[in-house]
DNA sequence: TACCTCATGTAAAGCGTTACATGATTCG
DNA sequence: CGAATCATGTAACGCTTTACATGAGGTA
């Protein structure tokens, strides 16, 4: 499961770390792309300690609910690995592109190399999404509306062909992006 | 639920239009921001019917399972038109984003001026978040990665410096974006 | 006094994805 | 001949969200 991994990523970043923490992390910083409830966080850290990805050490603490402090193994390392280099899959939409940026931000312990075979998987599919897109330029939607009358058919089209450039933009902005880190690695 | 409103969104611009038609154009138009299932679209139809914000006609077909030709109701107006105006709640975060922009593509029916107040809501959200977002400025982050070694802290720094401009261009895009929707309109 | 933060968890409800079921026609 | 398209649906599974449980200390 992803969260998973995400765990193992901030684990990585900050040894001695309790499952409490690391949802305040996840709200305040990644919380833009991935976000996450207690409820699934210490599920999450049972799977990932069954797995041997983590240990964690029992600090007692009078009239407190012991804290846990978590820390990442070798099996753990080596597992965050794999999932940071395994091939990203690539899909049209909103939702997997963020999940691609995300990905990138775990990716401080991976060699140069590694991250920029990343970005270059991601500057291809972006390139060819964004000549797609820019191909089929609303035909389809147009055609769809055909019945709606004047006004309202109008303030679609004008809505939808501003949605349209701005998506083209935006991917334009993407790999824009994506070189820019590129050469600053 | 949200998907019974992308339905009778689909369903106003389209009369007569099936399911099955609705999970293709969902695929091929709404899809970058909005996904479906046809398991969940059947069930979906079936609430605003129930809802009577729906009607149907069935046609039969010698061979084939019967078509069910959906219509919009005056109830179903309604509905749409409540679900569209009501304040939109706003986070931060990209998914919520994505769904605020969604919710445009369905404005086409709506007076200008309702439309224009969406649009203004959206660019004091924006331009509130921006200001949070520059403010904070990877400080908590920073200090995060305190106790990680020299090559692997650089990398990330340089990573999450990158991707914090980049989503603070993002912010000034949209914003952009929805001034110009608002001249067009 | 009531709520928020710290701290760890479990249980249930809700929603989304995958699989199953049926069946004709068309395309490679 | 097998896969894809059209066409409607149900069932099971999995992940996410909300609610429940406990309890100390600080804050408004």
């Amino acid at each position: 499961m992803e969260i998973d991994f995400v765990l193992l990523g901030l684990i990585r970043m900050n040894p001695k770390i309790s499952g409490y923490q690391i949802k305040t992390i996840i709200d305040k910083s990644t919380g833009y792309f991935f976000q996450a409830h207690l409820s699934q966080i210490y599920p999450a850290l049972k799977r990932v300690y069954k797995a041997g990805w983590v240990t964690f050490a029992t600090i007692e603490r009078e009239g407190k609910p012991n804290l846990k402090l978590y820390q990442i193994t070798d099996a753990g390392i080596e597992a965050l690995h794999d999932w940071l280099i395994e091939p990203f899959e690539f899909e049209l939409s909103r939702s997997n592109a963020d999940r691609y940026f995300f990905k990138l931000i775990f990716m401080g312990h991976l060699d140069r190399r590694e991250i920029v075979a990343y970005i270059d998987a991601g500057i291809a599919f972006f390139s060819k999404a964004r000549k797609e897109i820019a191909a089929e330029n609303l035909q389809r939607e147009t055609t769809f509306i055909e019945n709606v009358d004047m006004p309202a058919r109008n303030r679609y089209l004008t809505i939808w062909k501003n949605e349209l450039s701005f998506i083209i933009e935006e991917m334009d902005a993407r790999m824009e992006w994506l070189n820019t880190l590129k050469e600053e690695l």
